[in-house]
DNA sequence: GAACAGGTAGAAGGAACGTTCTATCTGCTA
DNA sequence: TAGCAGATAGAACGTTCCTTCTACCTGTTC
């Protein structure tokens, strides 16, 4: 079992060097997957958008799974240390941390091409609740509602775990109406809503 | 152009009587697309569960598209129904119609195999907004919005526009949590941040 | 009993899917 | 300069996808 020639590079190559070709493959994943949906997607699509050939993406992603599992994982780190870096920004300013968020959302739902949740997406493609997906999908959504329970807790809140849950309500919802429904209309029913729950007021 | 023999038959077969092949097609195909997604479902899996014949299915859908179509317009068409009956037996009672629709929708919640709103689900996997499954999804959308800011002027909110987005948001916020947290826990708090927007109070 | 709508059975089309293969090249690092 | 990781090119595998075909049977309705 000594497996001198197992020939899968890991993120970066044996010397150090991060692959150049694997970045192109998870960045044309995200935006394929994101836009048209990752069962609409194949591999294929995936090697021509990233110009690598099939032997490089196999290496690399054994199966389509795999880059399914990175693409959300990669989605995931970003997302925490965006948020990490609010943190760190405004520290102590916990309604000032929520805002941001909020903000963020907003930004995000008016951007080109916003089609909602990347993970409420894949979790709609992928019924299987033991598959890669769904446990990537979980992971992030116990952390994310992690984050407000705690956020909730330094703000005060006297039930932060359910004021937590509404906001997570309100997140997917927003995210939703945003794709499906007019998105330039939800700023001021998110916000009104959100202060709302939390009973939060500005100055 | 006469057509003499357009092969196609309708709803109800030209003697009138409704299709028992057809019914067995979309109750087949209603179960496996919402439990399973669409595109992860081919019509060899529809045609087999509904016991038709190739050339039958493909005589009532002459493809999987029409089919799809059907399947979300027999959804809306049943949630039209069943919220115009609510009404009728609540006449006037425009409270408890909506405790009423919160009711259903917390029930349906915690029904097995509960998978979220098809409607979210299919737009997920649909990303073209001229494909038809997106007509659809915006079609009942646009009804069920309708129907939310009706009721919220008649219960006299000063902002009925307004208050039915929220609406909106709790309910497809509360249906995503359903089907990936923990679906026990989302009755509180839909109930309660209903009550926070609407500013509706129970005696 | 003729006509016909609606059903049965099973084979087969072409395209796209995810995946594996052989064979060759490039540019570090030892 | 030898070696080796990592990339290249392109053909090909078996499956599944959606769709179409030919041929025959059944029950009602005029």
């Amino acid at each position: 079992m000594g497996d001198p020639a197992d020939s899968r590079p890991a993120t970066r190559g044996a010397s150090g060097r991060p692959s150049a070709a694997r970045e192109r493959i998870l960045t044309a994943a995200d935006r394929l997957f994101y836009r048209e949906g990752i069962r609409a997607v194949g591999v294929e699509r995936v090697i021509a958008e990233a110009q690598v050939t099939r032997v490089t993406f196999y290496r690399h992603f054994p199966a389509k799974d795999d880059l399914i599992a990175t693409y959300l994982a990669v989605r995931s780190q970003r997302e925490r240390e965006a948020l990490a870096e609010v943190r760190a920004a405004l520290p102590g300013d916990h309604g000032g941390v929520l805002r941001a968020i909020v903000d963020a959302l907003i930004a995000e739902s008016r951007s080109p091409g916003f089609r909602g949740c990347p993970y409420v997406n894949a979790a709609a493609e992928y019924a299987d609740p033991d598959h890669p997906v769904r446990h990537a999908v979980a992971e992030h959504r116990a952390w994310f509602t992690g984050q407000m329970a705690e956020l909730m807790t330094e703000l005060g809140h006297p039930d932060p775990d359910l004021a937590a849950e509404q906001m997570m309500m309100l997140r997917d919802g927003a995210m939703t109406a945003a794709y499906l429904d007019d998105r330039e209309r939800i700023a001021a029913a998110l916000v009104a809503a959100g202060r709302a729950v939390v009973g939060y007021r500005e100055e």
